[in-house]
DNA sequence: GTCTATAGGCAGATAGAC
DNA sequence: GTCTATCTGCCTATAGAC
């Protein structure tokens, strides 16, 4: 074996980073410090500093994994057999899941903190936005095709839309600690779309 | 004359609000300092706090401002004789208007800090969201009564859909700094209500 | 009302021992 | 890899002179 560790255990960075993703996904990435997660971990800040050199490098590595995290569960919901519809109503799962762990998606936080970000960190929430989009407008479009789904105007656009939306609607339901206040919302924008 | 000010002059809470205010829809509440206000109007910390006395004060009287603001609005709109229709772009302007101005929804911008907020604040943006979802439900009730708009399902709901939806899209549209990724959702939306 | 000066705490980060 | 110790800087807030 290349490896004596099992897949249950997980290493010293990805505890890290779990701790850090939680964080971030509650509090935002500049209301949360290293001594946050050195003493949830139980170790000192720089030992913290030997795995992540700067907090600006851990924010970046947090939306990395979280944005292959998310692809992953993109593909997914697009292998299986299911119906566009439903696929569309996965989609919006993916977020309500979230915000069932009491947490905001991590860009959406991320993009409120947007402008006191490191480059980098910004160039990253730009690109999970442009991705959702991506795989959304490819969905609408097959769906529109398929008379499974029926709206008017550019798949593109009307993406960029959904995300607004549930990002919106996780935002606002998270202040009431309501997750139906957010299921409420998703359920119009879906039904909207099934025309 | 009980007061020598005239109404063009603005007294020095006004200004440190008026500062504070902007630092606020840009950063966010944790990410501006006493500091920055004290540079950007050529005082010192110490005499902000005798305007107000800590920052969880200065917050309260920011929402409450901004929220007596965004009540004022409200009322304009409803004494116009506009149709319902353009009385809702008139609603979706106002977060038109505060977007082209670069900033965030102050209560969206906080929605996202909320954990890390003084229970007063909380309150306040809380409210907020209360009160425009209960102007919008009213002007929905009447739209549909008059036939000028068509929706499905309870009033209040949709009035909470469209406040996280125009929540949303100026939080992802400020992110790629288009004022027109706004309009855009904000059309989607005002369009799927028109019938 | 505004100032200088400063307290007390926490932030991110580094040096160097083990 | 993890630790102790420490640096520097910024934060909110206060005391007290003017």
């Amino acid at each position: 074996m290349a490896s004596t560790r099992t897949k249950k255990e997980s290493t010293t960075p990805e505890r890290i980073l779990d701790s850090a993703e939680r964080l971030v996904q509650t509090r935002g990435f500049n209301n949360f410090s290293y001594a946050d997660i050195a003493s949830e971990l139980g170790m000192t800040k720089a030992s913290l500093h030997y795995h992540f050199s700067g907090k600006a490098e851990l924010g970046y590595a947090l939306i990395s994994r979280y944005s292959e995290r998310f692809s992953v569960a993109l593909s997914r919901i697009e292998q299986d057999s299911s119906p566009v519809g439903e696929k569309l109503e996965a989609y919006a799962n993916l977020y309500g899941d979230v915000l069932r762990g009491k947490r905001m998606c991590m860009c959406g936080i991320l993009a409120a903190e947007y402008p006191t970000l490191p480059k980098p960190m910004r160039d990253a929430v730009r690109r999970f936005f442009d991705e959702n989009q991506r795989w959304l407008a490819e969905l609408l479009t097959q769906g529109r095709a398929d008379r499974a789904l029926a709206f008017e105007g550019d798949p593109s656009e009307v993406a960029q839309g959904i995300v607004s939306t549930l990002e919106g609607a996780m935002l606002v339901a998270r202040s009431y600690g309501d997750v139906a206040r957010f299921n409420t919302t998703a359920r119009q924008l879906l039904t909207s779309l099934a025309g």
